[in-house]
DNA sequence: CAAAAAGCGGTACGCTTGTCCCACTTTAAT
DNA sequence: ATTAAAGTGGGACAAGCGTACCGCTTTTTG
């Protein structure tokens, strides 16, 4: 009755939870995540993520306290993921030309509109729950980190108004695409950011 | 039985339905727009609405057909007000300069948090429900033109590549501060939007 | 004026939701 | 070995949901 198995801080298991407790917790939020993805916020509800999960209903809410704390866990999950994936991805296109990247990590996101469109769902959540604010603060951040160093090694170097500056214009541009897939809106978008760094790099 | 008065092409009420209750379904379309803003989508819920507007339940499910269509129809007068009330208040700024008309816009929206978050939330709502596309679009290409008119007036006429390019600059602005309000914030946005603006009028 | 259509509203049905309870087993600590 | 804690899972609960039903009144139509 004293408590769940929560993650302590460093991944490290706590003394006296069990391996395999963890590992239940872990397949209820991947379970939540990929449920975002597919329905959306409203979709994730304790017994699809239960039953997703392959693990009775009452786990639940045995790992997570309510269903607000799940979906914060799965939202800070999901951020975690997303940075990492960007990150990888920039890195490995990192090489060609800045549009040449960011049309790289738009083919990565392409099959993916799902689980950004849940992102974004949860990040505007984030504007009416204060438990959430960190979470999305951090993407943001993070999202911001990386546009920083693409341009940083495209020979760029820019401060903090000009890295502002391209990755809201690309989050923009990039939303806007997700949620209404017009034809060729995929190739103006590239247009868009090209004129964008060309201002940036260009001009000064 | 035939069928609830539905708002017919032009405005115009069609012949049989009554005055008032074409009243009584703006009202609830009204307390759906406030709920909306309030509690987010979940909140738009029959009963919330019937009560908001002091209406019995049934009527709600008389007037709509389903909550989808409630919704939908909430979404689309919210995005015509929202649009209406941006066209004017660009209008007032229109003489001072395009950042002093940036700053009044965002003033205008500035205690209007709530309905904010809901017309996004509406807005990626509609990345998963074709229903709510067009209005969605709707939102987006009168967003757009309005910037181009503020570019226009501003003596800066653009090309549509540079409209798009500042109009979503500025709506990825806005969704970060409506969603993290950190301090400092909007006097950030308002040198970025500066930047932009000033990257597309003196560069070329 | 009669009949049909539209408007009206109380009520209830069926369902899903989050959450709790409690008996049970397994693991860890002493 | 004994005792406490952690983990487990079946079931049930109240609340809220969308929606349909149906008798009633009002308005419009012919």
């Amino acid at each position: 009755m004293t408590g769940p198995a929560r993650r302590e801080e460093g991944g490290k298991s706590r003394r006296g939870t069990q391996e395999r407790a963890l590992r239940r917790r872990e397949a209820l939020l991947d379970a939540a995540v990929d449920l975002l993805g597919e329905g959306g916020f409203t979709a994730v509800t304790h017994r699809a993520v239960a039953e997703r999960a392959g693990i009775p209903l009452a786990a639940t809410s045995y790992y997570f306290s309510s269903r607000d704390e799940l979906v914060a866990d799965a939202f800070a999950l999901l951020v975690e993921r997303d940075l990492l994936r960007m990150r990888a991805s920039a890195a490995e296109a990192g090489a060609g030309s800045l549009v040449e990247s960011a049309r790289t990590i738009l083919r990565t996101y392409a099959p993916d509109r799902g689980r950004q469109l849940g992102l974004w769902e949860l990040y505007l959540q984030a504007g009416r729950e204060p438990a959430l604010q960190h979470i999305a603060r951090t993407w943001t951040d993070g999202w911001h980190d990386i546009v920083r160093t693409l341009l940083d090694r495209a020979g760029h170097p820019c401060g903090d108004d000009e890295v502002r500056f391209v990755a809201t214009l690309v989050s923009g541009l990039w939303l806007e695409l997700l949620v209404e897939d017009r034809p060729g809106s995929p190739e103006r978008a590239g247009e868009t950011v090209a004129r964008a760094l060309r201002a940036i790099t260009e001009c000064r």
